[in-house]
DNA sequence: CGACTGACTCTCT
DNA sequence: CAGAGAGCCAGTC
């Protein structure tokens, strides 16, 4: 029961957004822009990391794999958030060096077929 | 409607 | 490779 008043929660581009955040698979990330494209809203990459930042901690959502286009973190390093996003790349076997990550080696490139497949089910 | 802001990105130096 | 600048877009005041 969500009032017409909260549109937030029903806006199906932040739908969109979540979705293909949590098609990411473990021990791979994905850049802002890479979540937007994807999720069919290019030149939205900073409404991703405002979705993000709306979405609860404790929701469902693997929010540590979305970086900046450099590879680096979206929090300066050493704030507790920088802290905890790489602790938790780290569990996943992602390297994090420097408050950032290389893109080379662990950016996500879905094929078509992949993306359809996670996104769908 | 205009000014500001920001979990962004690109280009140029 | 670090910095500066500009572009971009949705949300807030």
């Amino acid at each position: 029961m969500k009032s017409p008043r909260d549109p937030s929660a029903a806006d199906p581009r932040h739908v969109r957004i979540r979705d293909t955040v949590r098609a990411i698979p473990p021990g791979k990330v994905a850049s802002y822009g890479q979540i937007a494209d994807l999720a069919g809203l290019p030149g939205r990459a900073r409404m991703v990391g405002r979705v993000l930042g709306l979405t609860p901690g404790n929701a469902s959502i693997p929010w540590h794999r979305v970086l900046r286009a450099s590879g680096e973190l979206a929090f300066p390093a050493y704030a507790p958030d920088a802290l905890r996003q790489s602790a938790l790349l780290h569990a996943e076997g992602v390297e994090v060096k420097n408050n950032r990550v290389n893109l080379r080696r662990f950016r996500w490139q879905p094929d078509l077929a992949e993306l359809l497949f996670r996104l769908d089910t």
